[in-house]
DNA sequence: TTGTCATATCATGATATTATGATATGTTAA
DNA sequence: TTAACATATCATAATATCATGATATGACAA
């Protein structure tokens, strides 16, 4: 693999062939780069935020905490859909419960939840 | 369906049968809900976080704009995936890119972006 | 100790998404 | 105008995800 150094500040312009691309920018991209094991996690993490179910049970918690039932009832899911999402949910740390009884009132985890969601609408909505 | 209207604030216990859950909870946070519609804009906008190319290629882009050949480079992956997941994402409006002669340099097309992937960083490292 | 209810798990068919090979487009230089 | 190159699109097989029916668990009341 040749080299075609380029020393001077800014110089991103140059050839962008497969063996000479811009090889300052790409040595300092890959710099920062979070290890290969954070990125697999993250996407999981959103991709949790990536279906509308999850995204309106998200969407209740940031109002305030629910029983399971009280969540299939505000948006007409059945018991099963909910429980399975919830449990999706917990495993990926974005929801946390506690048992009050035979119910299990949920809560969203932590405020970055709350913040994800909310910047995001504030994005799709321009 | 039958009400049992409880109007004490954060009356939150009671029975949780299908037909007569927590029906003030359950209306309060019905009220807040936004349009379905824009669960799905929301969820489908997640979705793309959801992919660990797609999560890499952001980052990347969090540091620099960068051309699609410097992308392929830094993450070591052949030029249609590349591409293909930029298309993806130009159609998500989460990136933007201009052509310069026959290169195509691309970039995070706002803020909300770079806020979103760095608070989920912060999440899952706790 | 049986019944009911709230919730959880399992299994599955329908559907969506992935990476990539093959190919097309469009720009620049020879 | 042809060649080389950067990028985009199309088609597809492998894989992942979805909602849900069937069933299990565990708490409480009768």
């Amino acid at each position: 693999m040749e080299m075609k150094e380029n020393n001077l500040e800014n110089k991103d312009e140059g050839l962008c062939d497969v063996f000479n691309s811009h090889e300052d920018a790409v040595e300092r991209v890959k710099g920062r780069m979070p290890a290969e094991e954070e990125y697999a996690e993250l996407s999981e993490f959103f991709k949790i935020f990536g279906n509308p179910t999850r995204l309106k049970i998200i969407s209740l918690l940031t109002v305030e905490d629910l029983c399971v039932c009280d969540i299939c009832e505000a948006l007409d899911l059945n018991q099963t859909t909910v429980s399975n999402q919830l449990r999706i949910l917990r495993a990926n740390n974005i929801v946390k419960f506690q048992k009050e009884g035979k119910m299990a009132r949920y809560s969203l985890t932590d405020l970055h939840i709350e913040m994800i969601y909310k910047v995001g609408l504030e994005h799709i909505l321009e």
